[in-house]
DNA sequence: ACGCTCTTGCGACTCGGTCGCAGTTGGAGC
DNA sequence: GCTCCAACTGCGACCGAGTCGCAAGAGCGT
């Protein structure tokens, strides 16, 4: 439940934010709530429900696996968080607002490239010209084989 | 069992092909297996495998869910089947070679284009000139807004 | 400090898919 | 066309990810 000094200043703007945006939509900021907030800020790399749940507990808190899941769905609804799908796995889950990346995946060797959604306009727009589609590759990524495998005599 | 009449022609040539394929690899051409290309022959949307296995069942074959499972997997890998997920849902099965198809999916409706490759080309080279990625939308589509929900309004 | 109501923990459940095993069957070899 | 054995099937148990119902617990407005 302790939050790491050197960076409990941004944290602490942060779940305020949260905290604000979470009571506007009459939502509790309850600790399990804030744990996983947390533990959320404390990363780049989504994490798994079950990753979540375990951080929590090994930080010495009761931390039910569904209670998490409510919970990410109750911060998804929110804003504050997102999940995103790789391949086959189980949902990954993220920070959302201010950070949103999208992402490509490689379906041979599993490597993850996370980009600004700037980086991507110029593939959206010519993506909305031909086909109509607003793209968004924040939830399911633009999946194929990343340079290293396309230029490899193809695995297993 | 009976094929319909009208298609006999068609589908016997088909599954000759896979048949050949299938026992280059030293699969059998078992009944269950051949029950599973005709289904799947007989259309063009991709169905589940739940729902094959009550296609062959309604035709009065037993067809365990598993063993509908098994054979899907085992076309795939013999390159006769392939797979694609649309959302959150189950894995959708459809025929491979020659009738591949690439999709979008709309997120918000639920809309479904399939699409020629052919037609992504330009954008799967801009994907790969920029990151590296060669990109395909046969397992997993792009997924977005639909031109129809892009203008609309947003819905629950 | 109270009390309403949101939230939690727990266990049971669902859904899509897989596995182990004993019995069946395709098809190569004779 | 019979034999034989590996490939295949049905069945039931199982698995992982996620959801639900319910009684107990805890935010937070007053």
């Amino acid at each position: 439940m302790t939050i790491a000094p050197e960076s409990q200043d941004v944290e602490f703007d942060d779940l305020r934010g949260a905290f604000t945006r979470l009571r506007e939509l009459g939502f509790r900021l309850s600790s399990a709530r804030r744990l996983v907030l947390e533990a959320l800020f404390a990363t780049d790399v989504p994490a798994s429900a079950e990753e979540l749940a375990e951080r929590l507990s090994s930080g010495g808190v009761r931390a039910d696996l569904a209670s998490v899941y409510r919970n990410l769905e109750t911060l998804e609804r929110a804003g504050l968080v997102r999940h995103v799908h790789f391949g086959h796995s189980r949902g990954l889950y993220a920070l959302a607002g201010g950070r949103e990346r999208e992402y490509l995946h490689c379906d041979r060797c599993g490597r993850v490239d996370a980009i600004e959604p700037a980086q991507l306009d110029e593939i959206r727009l010519a993506i909305r010209r031909r086909f109509g589609y607003e793209a968004r590759f924040t939830h399911f990524p633009i999946v194929g084989l990343c340079a290293g495998c396309r230029t490899t005599p193809a695995g297993p």
